[in-house]
RNA sequence: GCGAGGGUUGCCGAGCCCGGUCAAAGGCGCUGGAUUUAGGGUCCAGUCUCGAAGGAGUUCGCCGGUUCGAAUCCGGCCCCUCGCACCA
């Protein structure tokens, strides 16, 4: 016998794969599987892993069904991160290099190359090919390609114009996070701080100052009735400036800001804050106010004026009482102008006292700010003076007021601060022109989406609630970037489009990439494409012969039939898709599933690269074997779970994987003669085959695997345990060779393709058929002899424990006829608790009295006890107990050592005896 | 805050949708035993409590309800994870 070395086992199988996994369109019926592309910026680690081993052990198990499949891969490389990536190399970015030196562990010779982002992309690409080679995944790799390649931009183009023209690309201004010393948008990744923080609208309210303005900033303007005072800070210099052709005074970062938002701005001169103080200013809405110190307001924030409500404000009722206390300002009162329920007179107040809050720099102001600002938010009401209306309307109101008659304009700020740039600079907000959506609020897009997702499969069920809703919220998407790598806007070529619009229907790009590689990309007009796509014919078509091979491609392979993803790109990706796929395709051609994966961790915590807490999927692969990790990924959680990798359950996964191999070696030449329980074991592997099947068409690896792997192996040892002495087994043990070696090939395609050759299998076991359950094989009958005989050794070995003497002989005593007569009717009644009473109306039964009373409560209890189908079947058809027990006598004195005997309970004559049940044997040692 | 998912016995994790088969699968860990076992392999047994007869008792985040009967159904509460956009 050769033996089990995993790295051999793939070395071969690797051979005789190449060029297996590359399907054309054939008289097969197709399955056609796709996962969203890797964007290769970094190693692949074991979480990566199972993301593509989880499609292609489906994708392998549909082929041994007999259906063409189709599992093909591409890199997405467009977008902001490897440039970023590649700059920061090019500065000799300490952490970015240990990250790529010592984790990725890339070569010093390659790492001087990253400068380039398309070397980094190039170099990673290769690598997850290699790797997803190494694992034994079974993909089409004619067809790989990379969202730069020109070709593509030419299929980018063309699914564009179909979305401009449906109406569904839109320009509009957008405010974003933007650095003025990168001069761009800035992105989460590219924050050292405040990436937590939101871009709020704030309402400027422009107060009379002389001949100027000074705004404040509020996101509260119904609050206008209660302003006191406004708040300068004395120790910071402001500026008056020109703001569209008015004079403002605000701080000089708020100029900068302003200048930012679609405003001119030019600065006159400076102010001191401390020159402002006490100085007078009015609005219409409350009248002449004064302008008063305070140390916590801040020239970042905003304006960098604030206006002060001291009755429902924290900040400005403290900042007022401590300046009153010095016995300056004492006339001015909190105006309380919002009644909100658990609060007194005036809230602000209530809750500094509440919370024994005594200086304005406790850290606990930001929490009681928020906390008012929410419940008089959701339950406040102004005074009847004030109008009487709630908050969350009169808000709205004052705001709207103030833009049409009181010159208020919106400014954006970020509602945490601060928000500091990867290069150090302080973050602002900038309203971005010309900025490109996909209009995913058009209620009409909307609806034909939820119409789609209706006819989808989605897996697991629960993410179609899911899908519902981000449907519902989704907003306008801003499709356009100023930098990354990708396809040129077609409708402003200094744009690009954006990474995630670019990767809607990619999938049906690869039913032709391997074909359309032979085109010049310069004859790619859209007329091309609708033909390939769309059968739509136009004049002058150029290579006619190919674009027929690539639409009858496309015809064959599309729609897909699943596409798998992780969770998380529920709210964008996956959604996305099917916007753009109803856009552009008839309904014929509309996705048919998607199966959404869960998350993975490793010994307990989030995989995380930038944490350094992952292990390499490549490292894994030689350490344990691909087969390892393939079992190992499949059978810890079903693919919509979060799985954890714990290196001490890989290394069990493999001792497995290595008992299955040495099983199947010792199974395959035993040539002894059936017996009954070859007969059992045959049709418990039915059943096995049976739920292995129902459960990979579920996409449960876990459970095929259970059944698969454990259940035969469980069902083997109770074979073993019942064959006589000298006996190995029948020659039926060759045929659950070849249906075992079958049913984990999906899994362990490595092993497999070993073993299948081992036990003379024909072909690539890829390829072989699947195993089917046959009917005929099974048997029910045995299964419940052999059911009844197990718990019956159950209950033997459990009295022998408790009583602890060494026994001399075993008496198995049966239950008599008219037990299974009360069996047979209670179990067969539909109101359990009044059979009872029926079976003590017939005489015979009246005649026993208390036995037989004390039998129908046993029985009983025992059916409630048992799985309802055997109680089905023992009061059907049951089964002969006293064949069963003879038969297995011999097999009983070998488990015990001792003698048994077996007889009825009738004839019995030990007090025991009249405890047996049907299915229950009474049970005596001696 | 909004949206989604989840809390099971030492751990991981089935089961809950379709209430009785559930003291609750499987794996890991631990304990004992067997084995020409190299102290790491394999096999067997045990692993909530009690019990010298296959049984009984108390458990499935917390509280309450429905039911002859609830880990499973309903209501409330507490806690955890993920997504919330211009980022792949």
């Amino acid at each position: 016998m050769s033996g089990f070395d995993l790295g051999a086992f793939e070395r071969k199988a690797q051979g005789r794969w190449t060029h297996a996994f590359e399907p054309d369109p054939s008289d097969k019926e197709k399955y056609y599987l796709t996962v969203a592309y890797p964007y290769p910026s970094g190693a692949m680690h074991v979480g990566h892993g199972r993301t593509y081993i989880v499609p292609d052990v489906i994708a392998r198990f549909w082929r041994m069904r007999g259906r063409q499949v189709l599992y093909p891969m591409a890199f997405h490389v467009t977008g902001a991160p490897v440039i970023g990536i590649s700059k920061r190399i090019a500065r000799n970015d300490e952490k970015t290099i240990r990250l790529y030196r010592d984790l990725y562990k890339v070569p010093q010779d390659v790492l001087a190359k990253f400068n380039d982002p398309l070397t980094i992309v190039k170099h990673f690409s290769d690598e997850y090919q290699r790797v997803m080679t190494a694992c034994g995944l079974s993909i089409d790799w004619r067809r790989r390609f990379t969202t730069v390649d020109p070709t593509y931009s030419k299929f980018i183009e063309w699914q564009w114009k179909h979305l401009y023209e449906a109406g569904h690309v839109i320009k509009g201004v957008h405010p974003v996070r933007y650095c003025t010393y990168d001069d761009n948008p800035v992105g989460d990744h590219d924050l050292l701080e405040g990436d937590k923080a939101e871009v709020v609208k704030f309402t400027l309210v422009m107060f009379r100052f002389g001949d100027a303005f000074i705004p404040t900033a509020t996101l509260r303007p119904e609050t206008i009735h209660g302003v006191t005072n406004l708040w300068v800070n004395p120790a910071v210099i402001y500026v008056r400036a020109c703001v569209d052709n008015k004079p403002w005074v605000i701080s000089r970062e708020a100029a900068e800001k302003l200048a930012l938002q679609d405003h001119s701005v030019v600065v006159e001169k400076e102010i001191p804050g401390k020159d402002l103080v006490d100085k007078r200013v009015s609005h219409p809405l409350c009248g002449e106010i004064p302008v008063l110190p305070a140390d916590f307001v801040d020239p970042d924030m905003a304006s960098g004026m604030v206006m002060s409500v001291p009755a429902h404000a924290p900040f400005d009722y403290i900042a007022l009482r401590d300046l009153q206390r010095q016995g300056k300002y004492t006339t001015i009162r909190p105006i309380p102008l919002i009644k909100v329920e658990g609060y007194g007179e005036v809230p602000a107040q209530d809750a500094v006292e509440r919370a024994g809050i005594t200086s304005q720099l406790d850290t606990r102001m930001d929490a009681l700010t928020q906390e008012i600002y929410s419940a008089e938010f959701a339950k406040g009401k102004l005074f009847d003076r004030y109008g009487g209306k709630p908050v969350r309307v009169a808000r709205d109101e004052v705001a709207e007021l103030m833009t049409d008659q009181h010159g208020s304009v919106i400014m954006y700020e970020f509602d945490t601060r601060p928000v500091v740039c990867r290069c150090g600079n302080r973050v602002k907000v900038k309203i971005l022109h010309d900025q490109w959506f996909l209009k995913y609020s058009d209620p009409a897009w909307k609806e034909q989406v939820s119409d789609q997702l209706l006819d989808m499969a989605l897996v697991p069920p629960e993410v179609r609630l899911e899908f519902d809703r981000t449907v519902d919220w989704l907003k306008d998407w801003a499709c356009t970037r100023r930098v990354g790598l990708g396809t040129r806007f077609p409708w402003d070529t200094t744009q690009l489009i954006e990474p995630l619009s670019d990767s809607t229907i990619y999938m049906a790009y690869y039913t032709i990439a391997h074909r359309i590689k032979t085109i010049d990309p310069n004859i790619l007009s859209p007329e091309v494409f609708e033909y390939i796509f769309l059968g739509k014919e136009s004049p002058n078509l150029p290579e006619r012969e190919k674009l027929d091979a690539m639409r009858k491609e496309f015809l064959y392979w599309y729609p897909y039939d699943f596409r798998f993803s992780a969770k998380d790109l529920i709210s964008n990706h996956l959604t996305f898709q099917i916007f753009h796929h109803v856009t552009i395709f008839p309904k014929d051609k509309l996705p048919k599933g998607m199966v959404v994966f869960g998350m993975g961790l490793l010994n307990g915590a989030k995989m995380s690269s930038s944490k350094g807490n992952v292990f390499l999927l490549e490292d894994a692969v030689g350490e344990f074997g691909a087969d390892t990790v393939r079992m190992f990924l499949m059978g810890s959680a079903e693919p919509w779970q979060d799985f954890d990798w714990r290196n001490e359950l890989v290394i069990s996964t493999k001792k497995q994987i290595e008992r299955f191999y040495y099983a199947i070696h010792e199974m395959k030449d035993v040539s002894g003669e059936p017996k009954e329980i070859d007969a059992w074991l045959t049709s418990r592997l039915q059943d096995h085959i049976e739920k292995t099947t129902a459960a990979l068409e579920n996409f449960q690896t876990r459970q095929a695997l259970q059944e698969s792997f454990f259940g035969i192996e469980n069902d083997l040892k109770w074979y073993r345990r019942r064959l006589p002495k000298e006996s190995n087994g029948s020659r039926m043990l060759r045929s659950l060779c070849s249906a075992w070696v079958r049913l984990l090939a999906p899994f362990i395609p490595f092993t497999c393709e070993k073993l299948w050759e081992d036990i003379g299998g024909q072909g690539l076991a890829s390829f072989a058929d699947w195993p089917v359950a046959d009917e005929k094989l099974k048997n029910r009958r045995i299964e419940l002899a052999e059911e009844l005989l197990l718990r019956t050794v159950e209950d033997i070995e459990s009295i022998k424990k408790l009583i602890q003497i060494t026994p001399k002989s075993i008496t198995i005593s049966l239950a008599p006829g008219w037990k299974h007569d009360i069996f047979t009717t209670i179990a067969r009644a539909p109101d359990k608790n009044l059979a009872i009473r029926e079976i003590m109306k017939d005489d015979a039964m009246r005649k026993r009295g208390k036995e037989a009373t004390d039998a129908a409560k046993q029985c009983t209890t025992l059916i409630h006890r048992l799985p309802p189908q055997i109680v089905e079947l023992i009061a059907g058809d049951g089964v002969n107990e006293l064949a069963v027990f003879e038969q297995a006598q011999s097999f009983l004195e070998k488990e015990f050592g001792v003698p048994v005997h077996i007889t009825d309970a009738e004839s019995a004559t030990h007090a025991k005896a009249a405890t047996a049940l049907p299915f229950k044997p009474a049970i005596v040692i001696e």
